[in-house]
DNA sequence: TTTATAATTTAGACAAATCTAAAAATTAAA
DNA sequence: TTTAATTTTTAGATTTGTCTAAATTATAAA
């Protein structure tokens, strides 16, 4: 079994590895607010138990064992928000810190039972895939706003960042999941997009286009 | 705001303090399965904070802020109860060791939403009065099984152990909650108690009788 | 290819919570 | 009321996770 930091580790890394591999000491040290010689030390800690591959001054990968281990947490804490939300009437933006602490409760029959009393849901309130006991999920193969071309239309599906500050704000512009827009043109100024929603044209930056996470209508 | 430790420590003693006054270091320890040496440090520590007034040598009592804090993580512990029998489908005696972890979630929106989400519960699952935000709960008033007059009626109300084994084998013999019984006699032998329960006699040691809680007919 | 900059790791220290072993205080027994 | 037993506290160490400052290593620039 991890500790609570442990577990936080794991899921940082994890996430950050989508992006770059290996994961770099200083990203992880940014994402969880600590410093970087914090990081080298809990690092050797993870590979000692064989969660991580990492090679001094390289950066770290999840082992298949880290790998299950970060995605179980990621799945608690999406169960979580669903929770939060459909049952305790908590808004999207609301959710992220309490599913947190939440996910590291530890009992698989809270997380089995859980998951049935939510029936069975396949993604959280702001869009993620929530994967199932064995750690697969479908890749569900959405594009960012400022990814379309000018004209296509397509389904708000997901965002990928979480802070209040910026759910709020799509919200205040009715841009939320399920959502249909249509990409009018981005900016050759400043990148911002211009879209048709709810037959309006509103203008969001390039900031906020980048987060959002869009099915193309076929 | 207390730590996950402190936390445990304060609940602690609330429940110790009902039996004596003040409470030993010993207690403690063997509640909270540390060493004695390790209280030492604890109570002065809450001391400090003001959550107790601490002697040496002669034991803690809870201060007022003391005794809000531990109540309030009481009331956490008994609402996350409601919710694992109520709404996940636990049994009465698989909920207490989750429980204990999901009392230390800190959010004050979670308690509260829980508790509506709950609609309002008085009782834990074994009985055990939810106190309110502010600490306040009616004392129930209820007496043991054994220290009922023969022939005195009355109906189980709550238990005051909550061990697996304890809950499971009170399961078996068909003494749960809302259950009706009659004492026939306290044995002069043994003090086992006969009971008349369901139309049936059985027999229950005092082990057990003095763990269950009875409200009586008037 | 040397030099400068940035990233990472070590060394040494610290706070929280725990432990063992020994000392001190309290309580019970003689 | 002195002695013995019990309870509690101190002293000193340990573990986990963190930090600052200094030393290394890697990368980018000249
Ligand atoms: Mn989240
Ligand atoms: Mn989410
Ligand atoms: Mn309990
Ligand atoms: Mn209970």
């Amino acid at each position: 079994m991890q500790s609570y930091t442990e577990e936080n580790y794991l899921k940082i890394i994890y996430h950050l590895s989508v992006i770059s591999n290996p994961v770099q000491t200083n990203a992880i040290a940014e994402r969880i607010q600590t410093k970087a010689a914090s990081v080298t030390d809990m690092l050797k800690k993870l590979a000692d138990k064989a969660l991580v591959d990492y090679t001094k001054y390289q950066g770290v990968n999840l082992t298949q064992k880290g790998k299950l281990a970060a995605i179980n947490i990621v799945r608690r804490h999406r169960l979580w928000e669903v929770f939060l939300v459909e049952k305790l009437n908590f808004k999207w933006d609301e959710v992220h810190d309490v599913a947190e602490e939440l996910e590291h409760i530890k009992s698989n029959l809270l997380v089995e039972r859980l998951n049935e009393f939510l029936d069975f849901p396949k993604v959280d309130p702001h869009g993620d895939p929530i994967p199932d006991k064995d750690g697969n999920f479908e890749s569900l193969g959405f594009v960012k706003i400022n990814q379309l071309k000018d004209n296509e239309s397509g389904t708000i599906m997901g965002v990928s960042e979480h802070s209040t500050a910026f759910l709020k704000h799509l919200e205040k512009l009715g841009l939320i999941l399920g959502k249909t827009i249509k990409l009018i043109e981005i900016s050759a100024f400043d990148s911002s997009a211009e879209l048709l929603v709810d037959q309006q044209y509103i203008n969001i930056s390039k900031e906020l286009a980048k987060h959002i996470l869009i099915k193309k209508l076929v």
